[in-house]
RNA sequence: GGAGGGGUUCCCGAGCGGCCAAAGGGAUCAGACUGUAAAUCUGACGGCUCUGCCUUCGGUGGUUCGAAUCCACCCCCCUCCA
């Protein structure tokens, strides 16, 4: 087996399509030094899990001795998009982008070797570039052939509004492709489209069409839709160990078999042999016990930080401890006491009196473990007391 | 420019003068059950100084004792025609 054979077999692995393998190997026989680029958007610096599959598989690349172009797509998000219903986003300003991109550099750190990675904007050839020029690239796609994009299709017949620069998006994409000369350009599944439109792009701008790879999409912890910020089933790389094991504890059985296969670096007979075990009768929280170890080592330097958040666990969920770190606040009393509702609004427990005051009716709402039960129970200044809401939310509170 | 349809609470979507803080579903949250699983069941799901009060149904103004519901103007979206 050839070098170059070896090299496809690693990075094929998880991948869910290559467009195309034979360009892909005969860039790799090539032994010249690839340019894999991948882009992302400026505005949420927040990284999370889901992002994760994708950066791996460019640390791959990194280890096989090849160049990572981290594109920073803050022309488009200058712009703005409009789109959607959730009120028009307001453009970032140049500080904002600089600000988010450096957020980027500290999180993709953890995973990419920095020696081998480049980081781009794409502003700084989209501002360049003239409106005629940017209408000449239009006028490379029709408008049949973006609908064809899924989304827009999808859009486009149940009604949804399309706005015409949306239809720009995917062209810049490619044209950053070309500014790049790109290699190699991955990206999640719903990239497909964006991704295909630099290989054209490429082509008639003479050079060599990028080889395209997806990956597959990380579904959330509430397995359905994929993993996202604005849905909230997301699990940051910055969370806490305790925050990221709970997290990962709670995905359900099936999920946890997907996780393994994007996030794991365990070898696959291993992954294999464990889903047997399952099946023969073993404790499938055991084994999502190694794989919330594994992510949390893998986040927090190392065995012990995987080992330290699982013990954490047992003891606060195993055996319902009150965990020991718990942050601490101090309410000022107007005299006298704090009605109890008010408090938990206060202390951030929960969004409003009233939802406080749901929480207690229905038994929701613990004082140092003890169930509370009025609402307009008033909490005297002095003592510090431990509030919890639901299983998870706890505070030290102590009214001045 | 013309014709038609539409904008309702986080999302989808019913309501079309009072019984509407607004059906139903989803999401979410809490409780039970558990492995903090998942599934299931129960409850909650605008805000507040909470047996009551206040603010909401694209915007503004009007009709009415009373408007999400009627009228006028405006804004936005979709479809068809040009």
């Amino acid at each position: 087996m050839t070098e170059a054979n070896e090299a496809l077999r690693i990075i094929q692995r998880g991948t869910e399509e290559i467009l195309l393998e034979s360009e892909l190997t005969e860039r790799l026989k090539s032994g010249r030094r690839l340019r894999v680029k991948a882009g992302f958007d400026p505005t949420a610096p927040d990284l999370h899990l889901g992002h994760t599959v994708l950066i791996n598989k460019l640390r791959q690349f990194q280890d096989l001795g090849h160049e990572v172009l981290f594109l920073i797509g803050d022309f488009t998000g200058m712009i703005g998009d409009p789109t959607g219903k959730n009120a028009t986003r307001p453009p970032l300003t140049r500080d904002e982008v600089i600000e988010n991109a450096r957020t980027y550099e500290t999180q993709i750190y953890r995973i990419l070797d920095p020696e081998k990675t480049l980081v781009m904007f794409n502003s700084s050839w989209m501002s360049e570039m003239r409106a005629s020029d940017l209408i000449q690239l239009a006028a490379t796609h029709t408008v049949a052939r973006m609908l064809e994009r899924d989304d827009f299709a999808r859009r486009y017949k149940s009604g949804q509004p399309i706005a015409i620069h949306e239809f720009l998006y995917p062209l810049i994409q490619g044209y950053d492709s070309v500014a790049m000369r790109a290699d190699v350009e991955l990206g999640g599944t719903d990239q497909k489209f964006n991704l295909l439109a630099g290989r054209e792009l490429q082509k008639l701008n003479g050079q060599a069409p990028q080889v395209v790879i997806t990956m597959p999409l990380l579904e959330g912890t509430d397995g359905v839709n994929k993993m996202s910020k604005s849905l909230g089933n997301y699990i940051g790389i910055d969370e806490s160990p305790d925050e990221m094991f709970g997290k990962l504890m709670s995905i359900s059985d099936t999920l946890m078999w997907r996780y393994f296969d994007l996030l794991s670096f365990e070898h696959a007979d291993k992954i294999a042999l464990m889903k047997r075990n399952v099946e023969e009768g073993a404790n499938p929280r055991d084994i999502k016990f190694e794989l919330a170890k594994e992510i949390v080592s893998r986040f927090h330097g190392g065995p012990k930080a995987g080992r330290d958040a699982m013990n954490n666990f047992i003891a606060r969920f195993q055996q319902r401890e009150i965990p020991s770190d718990i942050s601490e606040i101090e309410l000022a009393g107007n005299g006298g006491g704090v009605a109890l509702s008010r408090l938990l609004k206060e202390a951030g427990l929960t969004t409003s009196t009233s939802e406080a005051m749901r929480l207690i009716k229905q038994g929701g709402v613990r004082i140092d473990g003890e169930k509370a039960e009025d609402p307009a129970l008033e909490i005297r200044p002095g003592q510090a007391h431990v509030f919890q809401v639901g299983k998870r939310k706890f505070m030290r509170v102590r009214v001045r």
